[in-house]
DNA sequence: AGGTCGACCTGGCAGC
DNA sequence: TGCTGCCAGGTCGACC
């Protein structure tokens, strides 16, 4: 799915757009986006439903409601919504699956190509397993060096698997992890509690520094993401190493190689990652 | 406890 | 043109 800085940008432009606004009216043109699969209780209480905040924690995004209650959403792989117009009235595609038409005659569109995303709409938020499961945020207070040494010293895992674990960091997907490795130029294959404590301190300053950068640039576009506006993110640009299997290592020039690590591509350069 | 694998889906693209 | 197989920003549950 988008990661971090992508479900990021998109909270962000969900709340600028639909804070304060109620819904009039809820179309689903398909129930598998609907978590526990009832159409006629999601549209019946979300219709003259108010939207309160948006927020994202991990990659989830939570829209509170009026009435207690919370909309939470998982885009995973390739949900995203669209403000602006009905889009199955203007040239969308059978992508959109849920439209919430506003009161202020705008529409929130829900597309999702893979329907592996889901729309939860729950009175509390500890219904959701998600939520308190995951780890910490890595733009958040708790993410310290000192606390990255002594996780990773509990752990046997390869690093880049780890990094994509949500229970110990949340918000960190495939593209950010083969990323951070590689400016903190350590193999993604390296044992967690392997690494050097000069290894910890640079995937953690690049941890930070690229999920920043990325948010600045309204996150990564491979394929389906786009941000609330239909736009693509920017961070593309900046992408090292991920998707470029055989292309030139920017640092030293030597081909970047693709493996397989619990069954996600990796994607790092074996001359300068150690 | 912690790791790995199949399943959930649709669609783009390369190769034959 | 098809067809097949592989690949895709994710996560859960069933296995070892």
């Amino acid at each position: 799915m988008p990661e971090l800085p992508e479900v990021e940008t998109m909270a962000r432009g969900l709340r600028r757009k639909i804070t304060g606004l109620t819904v009039e009216e809820v179309r689903v043109f398909d129930r598998r986006v609907i978590a526990d699969f009832d159409t006629g209780r999601f549209v019946r209480e979300m219709t003259g439903a108010a939207f309160r905040a948006v927020e994202r924690r991990g990659k989830g995004i939570i829209i509170t409601l009026d009435r207690g209650k919370y909309l939470f959403v998982q885009v995973k792989m390739t949900g995203y919504f669209v403000y602006g117009p009905d889009l199955r009235e203007n040239g969308g595609s059978g992508e959109t699956k849920v439209i919430f038409r506003l009161s202020n005659g705008d529409f929130l569109n829900y597309n999702d190509q893979r329907l592996f995303g889901w729309l939860y709409l729950v009175d509390r938020l500890e219904d959701i397993p998600y939520l308190t499961t995951i780890g910490p945020e890595p733009l958040g207070k708790d993410f310290s060096v000192a606390w990255l040494t002594r996780e990773l010293k509990k752990r046997s895992s390869p690093i880049k698997p780890l990094l994509m674990n949500q229970q110990f960091i949340a918000g960190i997907g495939n593209i950010y992890a083969s990323e951070i490795l590689f400016s903190a130029k350590v193999n993604p294959k390296k044992r967690a509690r392997q690494l050097t404590l000069r290894q910890i301190e640079d995937v953690h300053r690049h941890t930070v520094s690229i999920l920043e950068e990325s948010i600045r640039l309204r996150g990564t576009s491979m394929r389906n993401y786009r941000d609330a506006q239909g736009r693509k993110g920017r961070f593309m640009d900046r992408i090292r190493v991920y998707g470029k299997q055989d292309e030139d290592c920017p640092e030293c020039s030597q081909p970047i190689i693709r493996i397989v690590q619990a069954q996600r591509s990796t994607f790092y350069c074996k001359h300068c990652q150690k």
